[in-house]
DNA sequence: CCTTTTTTGTTTCGACTCGCTACAGTAGTG
DNA sequence: CACTACTGTAGCGAGTCGAAACAAAAAAGG
């Protein structure tokens, strides 16, 4: 190994950006299954988007601005896909503007030919000691970025500032909720990282 | 901070993809400046490739393999940097069908209103061991995935394993040509990495 | 030398992305 | 009741993308 080098920014940025690229293309498919299940990134992005946000976030508006886009973008992303089956819509319970949407049954089975699988499983490789401190390194460089981007941070509810957890139930002060076990590891809009509030 | 989690690679490969998106829009753009000069995530990255990559990799078919896509999409790319005069087209010397890039002055002007900047920034920012750590897991990522999607991994000559440093001067067997100091941190699509041949 | 084969680059096509603008409907405010 | 803010959609034009077809030059093999 040589990678004493200065290692730069620079260096580092295109890194990223290539592994998100390569990350995202479907690479070579195999040689059976079907090979109409082409979806695109930004389909792709959407649906595990959706799989992976809790009830307040699977909005067409919360996905445009987790994936650094207009409403409009995201709204024409989201339609192909309930067109093609994948997502459901659901009206709101209160608020008659909003939709929610919902990863159908196929939506599920399509998300297990993930072309990012490969990436994740690239970066699981990794020794769990290296992968923490490049989890923390990046997590802040998202928090520095999103903040000079006046762009929303994405994150949990396990370690977002309104959650307050009290004897085995969580609630959230943001959404005045109670948050079910599973919610808590959800990619929320509203997420506010669990700082010192000074 | 609360930065102890599992940390798996689902959500690492998040953080990359949103880093790489966020760092590619455009952003908020300042008050003042032309409002003109928007190029598209393509055009820039093709842009930046062209500028750090060396003589021997600034043809539209190693781009079109840096970037991950087909050498058609590339060349449409190229075109419209060529005609906004960003990018100029030369003949090459011995190989009639190949093409050699050149970034213009109006190309590297450009440059410095790259909106990748805020990412580098932000990276830079990281403490220097950190640094070099992310770098180091982030090449082994790159390497494993590259590998697994059959694609070219590129680097600089500085730390591939055709390069030859004696005494100042540093020779290439793969191209057969002497480099210069400069060309030794530009990219290369012949780039091996620097390992034991065992 | 001549004939494949490979490489390089381009063009065209159709589907999709993207940012933008305009618009309709709902929610919250005063 | 305005008035503002928010959510979602539709249409436009430029650009991206992969695929296929193509021309030209280089390389390989006889």
């Amino acid at each position: 190994m040589s990678t004493d080098i200065s290692a730069s920014g620079s260096d580092l940025a295109d890194m990223i950006v290539y592994l998100s690229r390569l990350g995202q293309s479907p690479g070579r498919l195999g040689i059976g299954a079907a090979p109409a299940q082409n979806l695109t990134a930004a389909q792709w992005t959407a649906l595990r988007y959706f799989a992976r946000a809790n009830r307040f976030s699977r909005t067409p508006s919360a996905f445009s601005e987790f994936h650094a886009t207009t409403r409009g973008t995201a709204s024409q992303t989201v339609k192909s896909l309930v067109t093609l089956g994948l997502l459901s819509r659901q009206m709101h319970e209160t608020d008659g503007r909003s939709t929610v949407m919902e990863v159908t049954e196929a939506g599920h089975e399509m998300l297990r030919h993930d072309p990012m699988a490969e990436l994740r499983n690239v970066l699981e490789k990794l020794a769990p000691a290296v992968r923490a401190a490049v989890a923390q390194a990046l997590g802040q460089a998202v928090a520095d970025l999103a903040q000079s981007r006046n762009a929303p941070v994405f994150g949990s509810c396990s370690e977002c500032s309104h959650c307050q957890t009290d004897a085995g139930t969580s609630y959230c002060h943001c959404t005045q909720s109670l948050l079910s076990l599973r919610e808590m590891d959800a990619i929320c809009v509203d997420f506010q990282p669990n700082r010192n509030p000074a």
